[in-house]
DNA sequence: ACATGTTTAGGTTAGT
DNA sequence: ACTAACCTAAACATGT
């Protein structure tokens, strides 16, 4: 597998956004989650541009995995020493960028933050519906990946204080609890075991996503919940970092109106026949 | 102290 | 022109 080399665009902006660099870094990773110095490391050891005014874009960096739900924080286990956590992508954040570009990530539906309910106990909560044309929390959405990552960190205080399950408490939200999100924890976690269904999660682990834990991600011992139809999709996976093409012309000429929709990384195709040979693409494969 | 993480705010840019 | 995505700065909190 080809593996990037020292560096590329010499010391040109690299026409790909923090998020995009960001996910290549991640996505490049053996275990597909990076803690913040290595995801710093990967971009400035390939991009020249980035070795300077580090305090800058590292700022903006940061920004992006915290206000980006496309980024998941992932602790680390007592076995792992180290500052801060891991970040990953989310399981259902495959399709970001169409087009070519990597400049902007592909329109996405408006997700609105839910107003906090009431302890649980007290009444059942006002929500507002997300997605476009009123769709309900349980269809109509195209990119829902935000969802987990809003219910976890908006009412983290709740879980931690309850010890309900975020998938109780998602439920009481009126929210379909995605399996991907629990096929992605047993697989960073993979002594927590498969938790496909509400109605079988395993208990008496510490630690999980979200900073909560992991007890609260899984079902309090004797407590049965009703199981929560989630329609199972593919997860389109990021293509290795090889895959993505090196752009080293103009921006504005990375989106030909006539280039078909693209939804993955992965079906993305540099340009020109020469850009397909070009600087990224030759660091990849000069180790 | 310093790295990491969160949030707000304001400006810029690209797509429609 | 309008909107969403993006960039940057900054204040502040938290963790090591």
């Amino acid at each position: 597998m080809p593996r990037p080399g020292k560096s590329s665009y010499s010391d040109q902006k690299p026409p790909y956004s923090y998020i995009s660099l960001t996910a290549m870094a991640i996505q490049h990773s053996a275990e597909k989650m990076l803690p913040l110095s290595d995801i710093y490391k990967f971009i400035m050891e390939r991009f020249p541009y980035y070795r300077e005014h580090t305090q800058r874009w590292q700022n903006s960096l940061r920004h992006n995995l915290s206000f980006n739900d496309c980024f998941i924080k992932i602790p680390r286990r007592p076995d792992q020493p180290g500052k801060g956590s891991f970040w990953a992508l989310h399981p259902d954040c495959g399709d970001m960028f169409e087009n070519g570009s990597f400049l902007r990530r592909r329109k996405r539906f408006k997700v609105l933050r839910p107003e906090p309910p009431p302890l649980p106990g007290g009444g059942l909560p006002q929500f507002q519906p997300y997605g476009l044309n009123g769709s309900s929390p349980t269809s109509g959405f195209k990119h829902p990946f935000a969802i987990e990552n809003i219910i976890g960190r908006d009412y983290k205080g709740v879980i931690q204080a309850s010890g309900l399950p975020l998938a109780s408490v998602m439920h009481h939200l009126g929210y379909p609890v995605s399996s991907q999100l629990s096929n992605m924890v047993s697989s960073v976690w993979p002594h927590v075991g498969v938790m496909d269904s509400m109605a079988s999660m395993p208990v008496s682990h510490e630690y999980g996503p979200f900073g909560v834990p992991m007890k609260a991600l899984c079902h309090p011992a004797g407590q049965t919940m009703p199981a929560v139809p989630v329609p199972i999709k593919p997860t389109p996976a990021l293509p290795p970092v090889s895959a993505i093409p090196a752009l080293t012309v103009n921006p504005s000429q990375l989106c030909p109106s006539t280039s078909p929709a693209s939804s993955s990384l992965l079906e993305q195709t540099p340009p020109t026949p020469s850009a397909g040979k070009s600087a990224l693409h030759s660091v990849l494969v000069h180790s």
